[in-house]
RNA sequence: GGGUAGGUGGCCGAGUGGAAAUGGCAGCAGACUGUAAAUCUGCCGGCGUUAGCCUACGGAGGUUCGAAUCCUCCCCUGCCCA
């Protein structure tokens, strides 16, 4: 059949393990001999309200099972979230509380949208389930597991070695993500390798249900800007979805050599085997060109190509940028003409402290107009100025009457 | 409930009466570059007229000229016993 083949090869392609694939491929068989398309399903916490670049190996995952014709459910976990997945951490989670999650909530499938058809998406919230799950029922689903299988988890395990404290509902967790499975009846669930044990869960739980067990596909974490850990906004190693076109693509250029491979395969269609010359050939270009179709596509090429052209301007030939940001002073702040450097660059948010302030000046790293200031106590005339604070900083400061 | 070891700056972790608190990591800036890596240098609580002042070692009190360090009470975590 050769439709099963098409499928099964886009389905496995970047993946590091698909369990099991026989399984997976029995569902897929089905699928196309009824038409019915496969429920799939993904999760996340809405924890912060910025999708990055990590999340999006996923995304772009599930986007291949619509291209597909199978239906993505994607799960919110607004209930979850208050508990805190423990995954990949080796401390508690601060519990968020219903009005965080929801202000979170708003701007995900905004920012989904731009690679996955989100009219054809289910969204799902567990809270609707979960937060009336009854005791008994709870009691059921927590009688499939043992203290052992989960402590056997990685992070917990590590935890427990380390004396650290695990909680009892972080404890609860993986029953939670397991039991959406059940109630989403879902034929598949995707995740990164890190979630291995949460989505196998799902398994164990709907076979108690009686239902048929879900294909788990876990896919590569992304590794962030640092080179090291996975990508994560608590690294602060993350590229978020919603942000400039130039920002995003001045954060690809700045990843190390050594990632190109993996973020072309992960995150892009760029054929890898003819770009991996490409890399050896020109790294920085081949860079480029990465950056440019990441950025193409959130924004759009033209964006991409803008991004490009500010990129090459500010830091190939020293230039400022053409866009530069215009701060706004109330003059009533400042109450003259001339202001000391260090308040200005307090008041116009370039520094958290004059402190700060005082120590990028003597560090060469504040220009205005180009001209280096070396003297923490010069005074300025800032108005319509152009302000270069460290190596990526610029804005032009308006004084405007208030 | 009993015993015991602990709680130090974003993280790890020294320090046991007189230092805004040794290190390391992370971060920031400068040099070099391809805003890569590596390397080197400097910074890395806040305010300041640059003398100094304020805030900080789980919390609250106390002893002392002086406390992260000593005492009391409380909170939290690990481990062992029940």
């Amino acid at each position: 059949m050769k439709e099963l083949e098409r499928q099964l090869e886009i389905i496995k392609r970047n993946t590091v393990e698909v369990i099991e694939e026989s399984e997976l491929r029995k569902k897929l068989e089905r699928s196309i001999s009824t038409g019915k398309p496969l429920r799939v399903k993904y999760g996340i916490d809405p924890t912060s309200p910025e999708i990055h670049l990590g999340h999006m190996v996923l995304i772009r995952k599930l986007r291949h099972f619509q291209l597909l014709g199978h239906k993505v459910f994607f799960l919110i976990g607004d209930f979850t979230a208050r508990i805190g997945d423990p995954t990949g951490r080796n401390e508690t989670r601060p519990i968020l509380s219903r009005e965080e999650i929801k202000k979170n909530l708003n701007t995900y499938v905004e920012q989904v949208s731009k690679v996955l058809d989100v009219d054809k998406a289910e969204f799902v919230y567990n809270g609707n389930w979960l937060s009336i799950l009854s005791i008994e029922e709870f009691i059921k689903i927590a009688s499939c597991f043992t203290i052992a299988q989960i402590l056997e988890r990685d992070d917990f395990s590590a935890r427990y070695k380390s004396g650290k404290a695990i909680y009892f509902h972080e404890f609860m967790y993986p029953l939670f993500q397991g039991y959406d499975s059940v109630v989403l009846e879902s034929d598949i669930e995707i995740g990164a390798t890190e979630q291995k044990f949460n989505l196998l869960a799902g398994r164990t739980l709907q076979e108690f249900f009686g239902q048929e067990k879900q294909v788990v596909i876990t896919m590569p974490i992304l590794v962030g800007t640092d080179g090291k850990m996975k990508m994560s906004k608590s690294y602060k190693n993350h590229i978020p979805v919603s942000t400039t076109p130039e920002d995003m693509f001045g954060k690809i250029m700045s990843i190390q050599d050594t990632l190109m491979e993996s973020y072309t395969k992960l995150l892009t269609d760029i054929d890898i085997e003819k770009f991996k010359i490409q890399i050896e050939k020109n790294p920085r270009q081949a860079k480029a060109i990465l950056a440019k179709e990441i950025v193409g596509q959130f924004f759009s090429s033209q964006d991409a190509e803008k991004a490009e052209m500010s990129f090459n301007r500010i830091f190939k030939e020293k230039q400022i940028p053409e866009d530069i940001p215009v701060i706004e002073i109330p003059f009533s702040k400042i109450g003259q003409k001339k202001v000391n450097i260090v308040d200005l660059l307090f008041l116009a948010g370039f520094v958290p402290s004059k402190s700060e302030a005082k120590r990028l000046i003597q560090q060469n790293a504040v220009r205005v107009d180009g001209k280096t200031i070396t003297d923490i106590n010069t005074e300025i005339e800032a108005e319509g100025k152009v302000f270069k604070v460290g190596k990526r900083k610029f804005a032009k400061i308006k004084i405007v009457q208030l």
